[in-house]
DNA sequence: GTCTATACAGGGATAGAC
DNA sequence: GTCTATCCCTGTATAGAC
C-alpha cells in the first residue's frame, strides 16, 4: 500500500536529515521514530538494521545526487559552467555547511573511523561526482588530467566544508569560492 | 608520585589514539582502560568523566603542535620554508591520513555534530595553526591577505586529508601537494 | 592508586497483540 | 502496518575493599 511506502521514506528521509545533523552513531533509532511521529516497534517492519537504513540513505543521496547533476546539465549547456555549479555548493548550501559540514564528507569520514561496512557504498557518491567532473574537464579538452582536476575540485570543496563548518565563518566561503571560480577560467 | 603522573599520562595518550583512530564518541571506556592495562575502576581515579578526558587530550594536542611549530621554526630559516612544511603534513602523515583522515578536522567535524562543549576548544589547535601561518604569511610581505592565505592553506590540507581518506589514494597526495608547494612560490 | 562489584541509563533488537 | 512490552548488551559512573 501506499502508506507503508510513504512511511519507509519519511524515515530515510528523518534519518538522512539527522545522519547529517548528528551523525549516524549518534542518532539513535528512537530519535529517528520520534521524528516520523512512529513507534520503536513499528520501526523494525521496515528496517531490520539500523546498518540497513544506513544502506538506504545511502542509495537515496545518490539518487539524489544524479538528479542534480542532471538538473545541471539541463540548465548549463557548458561544462565550466557545470563545474561552476559544483565550485559553488559550499555557498549555496552555506547555511547547512557551517552548521553540519558536508554530508557526504563527513559521513565517510565517521565510517572510515568507525570501520564500517558501508564505508565504500558512502564513498560512492564521491565516486559519481568524481567521474562526473572528469567528464566535465574532458568536455573542456583537458582528457589527460581531467580526473585529477576533478580530484582537485572536490578537494577544494572538502577543505572549504571543513574550515567553514569549524569557524562558522560565511566570509571564508565567498573567498574561497570566487577564488576556485576564477582558477577555473584557466580551464575554459 | 611519578606512578600515578605516568598512568594519567598513558591514558591521555591512549586516549588521543583512539579518538583519532576510532572517533571520540566510538571510543569506550573499557577500551581506553585495556590499551593502557588498567581497571575501568582505576581510571576513574584519574579522570572524572569522559569530558574530562577529551579535554586532556585536546590540551596536550595544543601543546604538541605548538612544540613542533617551534621545531619548525629552529630548522627553516625562512617563512616559506616554515609553511611548506606545514603544507607536506599529509604527505608526511600519508599512512595514517589514508587511514584515519585528518586527527584536528575529523574531531572538530565530529564535536560539531555532537554538539559538544569542547567544540571551541578543539578548534583552538586550527587557530593555532592560522595564526602562526598568518604571521609567516605576513613575514613575507603579504600582511593585507595573511589571514586570508593562512586559511586558504589549512583548507587545502583538510581537503586533501579528507579525499585521501575517502580513496585511499597516495598519489592523489603526492600531486596535490606538489601542486600547493609550487603555487606557494607565488608568494615567496 | 589500584582493584572488584555493582548501579543505572540508553540503545538495538524481538515477540506478539491488535 | 502499527502498537506495547520486554530482553539483552554496552557504556558511563559510583562504592567500597585492599
Amino acid at each position: 500500500m501506499g502508506g507503508a511506502r510513504a512511511t519507509r521514506e519519511q524515515i530515510i528521509e528523518a534519518a538522512d536529515r539527522l545522519f547529517y545533523r548528528q551523525g549516524y552513531e549518534h542518532t539513535s533509532f528512537a530519535a529517528i521514530a520520534e521524528a516520523v511521529q512512529i513507534s520503536r516497534g513499528n520501526f523494525y517492519y521496515h528496517f531490520k538494521t539500523k546498518d540497513d537504513i544506513l544502506a538506504a540513505v545511502i542509495t537515496a543521496r545518490l539518487a539524489e545526487r544524479r538528479r542534480m547533476l542532471e538538473r545541471w546539465e539541463a540548465e548549463e549547456p557548458t561544462p565550466a559552467g557545470r563545474i561552476r555549479k559544483y565550485i559553488e555548493i559550499p555557498l549555496t548550501n552555506r547555511a547547512d555547511v557551517q552548521m553540519y559540514g558536508c554530508p557526504v564528507g563527513t559521513l565517510s569520514t565517521e565510517l572510515a573511523k568507525l570501520n564500517h561496512a558501508s564505508f565504500a557504498e558512502a564513498n560512492s557518491v564521491f565516486t559519481l561526482f568524481r567521474t562526473w567532473l572528469r567528464d566535465q574537464f574532458a568536455l573542456l579538452g583537458h582528457e589527460s588530467e581531467a580526473d585529477a582536476l576533478a580530484m582537485h575540485v572536490i578537494a577544494f570543496s572538502q577543505g572549504v566544508a571543513t574550515l567553514a563548518n569549524a569557524f562558522r565563518d560565511e566570509g571564508f566561503i565567498w573567498r574561497e569560492v570566487k577564488q576556485m571560480s576564477d582558477w577555473l577560467t584557466a580551464y575554459e
